[in-house]
DNA sequence: TTGGAATGTCAACAACACTGACATATACTA
DNA sequence: TAGTATATGTCAGTGTTGTTGACATTCCAA
């Protein structure tokens, strides 16, 4: 741990890219674009009464309409009574319609209303401007790698629910 | 905005990569990755009185030892008395010290103690191995491109911040 | 010597996360 | 049918991290 080098794997290839100096400066890219990356809407969500945390939901319901609160839930990585506050609000301001469940009535699925779709429009318009600027200065290989290495990061359990959202979009 | 091609630049080539639906699974893949990105610190700061922002002012005060507090606030981008109510846990706490500046003694000049390095290490260390497993399994023209979009992505004063520290380091 | 910069501190507040406890409706199962 | 499990919602309390605004201190520099 922390020996600077790593060995194993790669044998005989250059693995430099693997220096404790290397990863440092990819976790301080890291921390840096993730502050460009949430920039926009943040700006965008400070006027209105709303947060990070909505914008997530919106997000997400807008990516999988019809979405339960409990795979909401999951998606997110919240409790259930964080999830609510922001959902609460957002149903109030007839942002989103949350129907009871046809084959199981305990469940919720939620919606976005026009004026939801608007400000999620809205948003991720905002990001997208940022990230297709990002991928254009970058080119389709250095994409390519940015994905790849994004996706190793993750936890296993997210890389199934971005698999699997991956292919819903598809 | 949002025109799903995006046209301009890359006259012939293809441009696939910056469709809406790429661009999404962009966004996605940080939001999701950003959060096994700081899993792990997460966990052990838990246990502590401590949390992500007394983490992230460890890293730079580990990474640029002596910093000031004003060149702190721009580092991290956060109020200074947000900074101040972290740094004066970690300085009561005897993990960081502040010395008055010797040229100019209206500066606080910050380091960490030998405990305060020791939460230091082990922190990066967490952070580092995640890192490195993604870095690994990726490859090293992956984490080249990775390291473009993500710089393509900061603001630009942060990717100024960003050089500046990375050329220190090396 | 006066203005401004760097720093620190106090108070109040908001967003967003957490835990724990409890209520309700519904669904499944023994 | 009775009992258990699931999905959701809600209340209350707490912690971290961010924000403004106001004000004091120290000290450099014009």
């Amino acid at each position: 741990m922390s020996d600077g080098r790593s060995t194993s794997a790669y044998s005989g290839e250059n693995l430099l890219f693997l220096t404790d100096e290397q990863l440092r400066q990819g976790i301080e890219a890291m921390f840096f674009a993730y502050r460009g990356f949430t920039a926009d809407p943040d700006r965008i969500l400070a006027d209105m009464a709303y947060g990070r945390a909505h914008h997530r939901a919106i997000h997400f319901i807008h990516r999988a309409p019809g979405t339960t609160v409990n795979n909401l839930l999951n998606i997110l990585g919240v409790t259930k009574q964080s999830l609510n506050r922001v959902l609460r609000t957002l149903i109030a301001h007839g942002l989103v319609i949350s129907k009871v469940g046809k084959v199981d009535k305990r469940e919720r699925h939620l919606f976005l209303t026009d004026e939801g779709s608007r400000l999620e429009q809205t948003l991720s318009d905002a990001q997208r401007a940022r990230m297709r600027s990002a991928f254009r200065d970058a080119g389709p290989e250095a994409v390519a790698g940015f994905r790849t290495v994004l996706e190793a990061m993750m936890d296993t359990e997210m890389q199934r629910a971005y698999t699997r959202l991956k292919e819903t979009g598809a």
